[in-house]
DNA sequence: ACCGCGATGCCCT
DNA sequence: GGGCATCGCGGTA
């Protein structure tokens, strides 16, 4: 019996793998939608299917933390190859999950912002909620996203119609905040409601 | 429903 | 030192 996680076995198919990734960020955010993040440590799973994220698109996107090319230790798996986690700390409490996208040198990402929870997981409907309820912290900064420890899993759901809106406390950028950057498919597990007339159909 | 605010710590053109 | 890709609470409505 293992101390944490869920006994049950996560869905089965094909794990997404860094082709996946190594495209346009917003066509990758779109399509991660609906998919599963598994997560696996101590010899249990957890896991839960996405329903909201988010593309940042540095250097160009001013809401973004590699905008203008910053190149940090922070920021520098963004700048490596795709497919990969990238996990930063906010608000001297959070952890946000981050997937890389584009070739090695085009610093952009996903952000995971929301989850539909799987067996025994607990409320994802929020980033920081996500990494919390997944045990997702800076040890898997950097990390591929592979298995065992942390990957995407496509089980062949079927696909759900997708709307976009701006991302969640992006201010002070221009035009990058007024961007429909933010993806979320109806459901109630988002980390906030979206008002059905904002909403707009991909 | 919306709004303000405190917690708390890392990051840094 | 100021800001932060957040969260949960408590107030007002």
């Amino acid at each position: 019996m293992a101390k944490h996680g869920s006994e049950l076995t996560p869905p089965t198919g094909d794990v997404l793998d860094a082709a996946f990734f190594d495209r346009e960020t917003t066509t990758v955010a779109r399509e991660l939608l609906g998919k599963v993040l598994v997560r696996r440590f101590d010899g249990g799973a957890l896991w839960g299917r996405l329903v909201e994220v988010e593309a940042y698109l540095g250097p160009e996107d001013l809401a973004a933390h590699s905008k203008g090319g910053r190149r940090t230790p922070r920021t520098e798996v963004m700048f490596g190859p795709p497919g990969h986690a990238y996990v930063y700390f906010t608000y001297g409490m959070h952890w946000c999950l981050n997937f890389v996208t584009r070739e090695a040198g085009v610093p952009q990402a996903v952000l995971v912002r929301a989850l539909e929870p799987g067996p025994g997981v607990g409320r994802c409907a929020g980033p920081g909620l996500v990494t919390r309820a997944l045990h997702i912290d800076r040890a898997l900064n950097g990390a591929p996203l592979q298995p065992p420890d942390l990957y995407m899993v496509d089980d062949g759901a079927p696909r759900r119609r997708i709307f976009a809106t701006p991302r969640v406390g992006v201010q002070g950028t221009g035009r990058w905040e007024k961007r429909l950057l933010r993806y979320v498919v109806d459901s109630p597990f988002l980390s906030r409601p979206v008002r059905r007339k904002r909403l707009r159909a991909l």
